[in-house]
DNA sequence: TATTGTTATACTCTATAACTATA
DNA sequence: TATAGTTATAGAGTATAACAATA
């Protein structure tokens, strides 16, 4: 059996499209401005909910002693909140600040203004040929 | 008359969809690993040609002195060239080697290799959707 | 004088190795 | 002894300021 003919060119057309789309993305920012790395350990703590240092370690795949820093940087602009651990001296517990929860929400709703300022631009086929394909490009994000 | 009636959530699932499958893409890297910078300059130079760093600092919006190290970075992996300015002796005319264009070939076709794996999973109609989408997207990412 | 490119220096973000406190 | 977190130190990559060569 033949292997499955794949579409040509939509592979490479839909990896120039999508990596180009998230440039312009990741260019809306917010005041202050933190790292992605940053911004990162904020939504990783805010969708699974209060982590140890060394967990957020794991989670982002970056040593320790990194992660101290990025902590400390957050910490300094009242981003997150340490707590003991219940049961284990050693360790502490990180939970984002309301602070950090508006400003997360802030980055999305200006990228979400972003890409909707230009969905208005769009004729209401092309939205729907878009809302059509949203299952499919989320189903490949999780890949 | 009423604003253009949005598609509710469409932007924010977008959104969500596309800056996650572009981090997933650029995920997929190449030996030896450059810097997005240094993979930006010689991907500018081989679509635009020979440029001066000036002109390459200008483009990819840093300073020169930044500029200067990142050129010195990309020699000395043997993934540019220097000639003189045919008319201006301050300048110099940076080229991307065979090396370079070899490099941004194979990470093209290692990311594309990944998307066209999960798209080989989707259905023909799924695919067909995407296809139908692909153009759209194209406009938004130059937007 | 103005511009191109570089050097000097500093700051941020990452890393590895070594240290302290606790288990 | 092993683990959690921090401190010490170093290596990229960015910046601004100051310099030499050329226009």
């Amino acid at each position: 059996m033949l292997p499955t003919p794949t579409d040509a060119g939509l592979a490479a057309a839909l990896r120039i499209s999508v990596m180009r789309l998230g440039r312009r993305l990741r260019q809306q920012r917010v005041d202050p401005a933190l790292s992605d790395t940053q911004l990162a350990v904020l939504g990783a703590l805010e969708r699974l909910g209060p982590m140890t240092p060394r967990e957020l370690a794991d989670h982002e795949k970056v040593q320790p002693p990194s992660m101290t820093r990025v902590i400390a940087a957050l910490e300094e602009h009242g981003m997150l909140e340490r707590s003991p651990h219940p049961t284990d001296r050693r360790q502490v517990l990180l939970s984002p600040t309301e602070q950090a929860s508006a400003l997360l929400r802030e980055l999305r709703r200006r990228r979400t203004a972003w890409l909707d300022r230009h969905l208005r631009e769009l004729s209401p086929e092309e939205r729907a040929t878009l809302r059509a394909a949203l299952p499919i490009l989320e189903k490949l994000s999780q890949a």
